[in-house]
DNA sequence: GCCGTGTGTCACTTAACTGTCACAAAAATA
DNA sequence: TATTTTTGTGACAGTTAAGTGACACACGGC
């Protein structure tokens, strides 16, 4: 994992500063930006291969940038962590539907950012905003908010849709309860890990109304948690 | 968030003692350390959850235990906490570099301490991602949590996955079934040695589903304990 | 107020996994 | 070959994790 370079967009030196030194000792090659607009410029001339995105930025919130840099086609295929200050309930499903990658509320452990950057970097996946998720005939439009199955429309409430999103977005995966919270619910949010568990059997019930295998997509994984993952279905 | 359980290293018994009310007030279970090698053999012997590290200790920085606990794989991941005096960019640095996972500078708020607390237990369980480990067709995907030879997914239960997991990652050598035992079920984990060799004639079964020869990966060291080995194999 | 909807939690059921045993088979030793 | 030691194997019961239905509460709209 060594020449990758990294894009720091915070308008905190200090917290800058300290990324920097983090990355570095990881051998990522960082590059600074405290604006949106230095931070497009530098995204647009020296195509960082990853980009770490502060929520907060003056003159705009990060999601600003996103929407910048998503809209051009030469920058939108490169992969954006959010760095989100704490507990702005739907931050995180609203950055997914922009097109941020993946996300990591204040503070965490430098440890994990380098994890999962190291987990984007390989993975190289980058979420679309706008265009639709789809699985087979299983579609998933952002800006609708809306689930369907061919043409069936499936009735999903706010959080069987963030968590159907989640999944869909990371699929392939499998993912912790206290992981799926911290994502879907949002972090600091203090609910029963097992709330989890009804919510998935909500969403697969949801899911079954085809006659299709859709409702096992989600599978869990025992000991651990749940994973999305069309391998070994059938799907049209 | 009960039943957590805190180290406190700090040479003052004033400032322990203030954490310790504090901690246990938000219901964390305490324990206390005024040396170095008091904390080192705690955290080898009673395994806490979380560390809370004074930067300052007599006979060595703080820094010196995170080095000695960083080269102790069983402790290795255990999240601490930094307490600086004040949040100095060489700390940071040094800190950054042995791995402690987040800091506060002294004087802090109670709260914002157990605030930063939670939220690096709830992401302690992460699942740490890594390359995929594979022999021949053989393949481990630590992230999806999903073992699969050529296409044929392996259903594994969670022993055996980890069993796996533990051969493949330091395969051509032999292990004895106490340090199987110690590395795959933990330490402090007391069952029967002979346990292992069932669970390994499980794993056995599983790889066996396919035709190629990945049973026999697993090898018997009679008199010793098990190796994984590929040699002499074919595989593809 | 009164609904309907969505949500989180609980108690209970169901299913899966685990550890241990007793015995069989194999290998080492005599 | 007979004996001893070590490992393989199938079955069992206890334990733990996940599935499930019901309920109570909060909220927004009427």
């Amino acid at each position: 994992m060594t020449g990758h370079s990294v894009l720091i967009v915070d308008d905190e030196v200090a917290i800058r500063g300290m990324l920097r030194m983090a990355l570095e000792l990881a051998e990522f090659d960082c590059l600074e930006a405290g604006t949106i607009d230095d931070a497009h410029e530098i995204v647009v001339n020296q195509r960082p291969d990853i980009i770490l995105l502060d929520w907060m930025l003056p003159g705009g919130s990060g999601l600003e940038l996103l929407r910048r840099l998503k809209r051009d086609d030469a920058t939108a295929h490169t992969p954006v962590i959010m760095l989100t200050a704490k507990a702005t309930e739907d931050n995180m499903i609203q950055g997914l539907e922009v097109g941020a990658d993946d996300y990591l509320s204040k503070p965490f452990a430098p440890r994990e950012l380098i994890a999962r950057m190291k987990a984007l970097l390989r993975r190289a996946r980058v979420i679309e905003p706008g265009e639709p998720l789809r699985i087979g005939a299983l579609n998933l439009d952002m800006e609708a908010r809306r689930v369907s199955i061919d043409e069936g429309v499936i009735d999903l409430g706010p959080t069987e849709f963030n968590l159907l999103l989640f999944f869909m977005s990371h699929p392939e995966r499998a993912y912790s309860r206290a992981q799926i919270l911290d994502y879907v619910w949002g972090p600091g949010v203090y609910v029963e890990e097992r709330t989890v568990d009804v919510h998935i059997r909500r969403l697969r019930k949801a899911l079954q109304i085809s006659d299709g295998p859709y409702a096992e997509l989600i599978q869990t994984v025992r000991g651990t948690g749940y994973r999305l993952s069309a391998r070994g279905l059938e799907l049209p």
